[in-house]
DNA sequence: GCTTCCTGCGAACGGTGTACGCGTTGATTT
DNA sequence: AAATCAACGCGTACACCGTTCGCAGGAAGC
């Protein structure tokens, strides 16, 4: 307001305003993914992110090349958020499972991840991803793991395709305003129909159906889904461990 | 008002044209499918849709509500395209790698769909992805798999991951022009510096530049990593059937 | 004939990313 | 102390976007 008109009376002197934090790089980034986590990734707009931050627009553009660039900064600052173990005296099944759950933690904490990796690939090298490809590297490398990089993409795929769908899906629940068991229960009968006829699925989701009813919460549920996959794949690869196998 | 007339002369009168294909949601899908293809999904606008359909934009929205639901049908329309096989007197494990290869050929095929999922989820039950879920349920149905939904998942994670990620890089390599040979070699130095001073992941680096001199061909390379993964599982998988012990 | 629907479309609204050039400012050099 | 300069914030503008609305014209039913 007063900072529009540069100088309505002579009298009025500057006197700095009580100095703004600036604007900075960093702190565009962080703005940037304060917007992600509550609104996605279509939300995330220059103007509204400058307004956030007291600026201009345009005013962004001094500090990162453009809005794709903010988004490739915003991933990694949050890949930082991921902490590897040391390979340490637990056994390597402990510690690859902690690695895992602490990335699906934080795709779910910042669940635009999935969208956009699916946009701009794992091709960009960041200094927090390469820490964290470092760190699952040595885990495998201190087990003796014979191809430790087949072994990581592996887990990391699993990894990122559960966690993307479970990502988006619950951006859905949020989006519908319910709770998640709420739009479980809403959903099923759309589901039903769609399953009627389809005699294997049918069956599954019976299955799945009894879960969920078993369980206590959602969130729970997802957690051994989760798991059940990361130790069928842990399980796979405990096979490949030199000295300890059957045949080949 | 002149300008505006509809019929500057009688004699050139509409004689409907050579009667288009007209417009109808199948052939809007299919159109939306190919820019897709050709350009992804930044590239998909309404109004470019319609002028390859020799229509305007907003005629479209006769047919579908909105941009985000012709992606569905896009998205659906695909999955029509997975094969997947009866279960039949061939063994489980060819069966069901021979689906996830279908599955990643197809994401592959059309490099968009990693980014729709990510942002859309699997959530929306269309009839071909409902149909593909059928015959995976039957697969593992048929050898008595103990928890089928569960181990469906499972794979479809990782294929779903696997193959978001190698569509990701495909679309950038084919952003940069240059052949995959190429971009990889030009990637090298950038790559070695990224992983200087990373013990473990300079180590695992190392192999995988191995792998890639080795290989004949990137794509063969990348089929090799994809089936680890996948025999990975099924190990894993296998461990779980019924009345079995570990066995290759 | 008239009426009622369905389809396509032009115009318009409120948004988007970002290129460009201007005024200001604080530090550095003279 | 004066002059220079690079960095910064921003207003404006452009080309494009998804979508709404009301209208034109033909087809179909009566």
């Amino acid at each position: 307001m007063a900072a529009k008109n540069p100088i309505p009376s002579v009298w009025a002197r500057p006197q700095r305003a009580p100095e703004q934090p600036a604007l900075s790089r960093d702190a565009i980034v962080r703005e940037a993914i304060a917007v992600l986590d509550a609104d996605g990734v279509e939300a995330l707009s220059m103007r509204k992110l400058g307004a956030r931050l007291n600026a201009g627009a345009t005013s962004l553009y001094r500090h990162v090349a453009t809005k794709d660039e903010l988004i490739e900064l915003a991933l990694d600052e949050v890949f930082g958020e991921i902490p590897v173990p040391d390979p340490g005296a637990a056994d390597w099944r402990a510690d690859v499972t902690a690695t895992c759950q602490a990335f699906r933690t934080t795709t779910l904490r910042h669940r635009w991840l999935g969208s956009v990796i699916g946009q701009a690939g794992l091709v960009y090298l960041g200094p927090n991803l390469v820490a964290v490809s470092e760190r699952m590297a040595a885990l495998f490398s201190a087990v003796g793991f014979p191809e430790p990089s087949r072994a990581i993409e592996t887990v990391l795929s699993y990894v990122l395709g559960m966690s993307t769908t479970e990502a988006a899906f619950l951006t859905t629940v949020m989006r519908s305003g319910r709770t998640e068991a709420e739009f479980i229960a809403g959903l099923m009968p759309a589901a039903q129909e769609a399953v009627a006829g389809h005699e294997f699925l049918a069956e599954a989701f019976a299955d799945a159906a009894a879960d969920a009813v078993a369980a206590t919460d959602p969130a729970t549920l997802r957690n051994a889904k989760f798991d059940y996959g990361l130790n069928v794949i842990l399980d796979g690869l405990a096979l490949r461990l030199p000295g300890r196998q059957p045949n080949s």
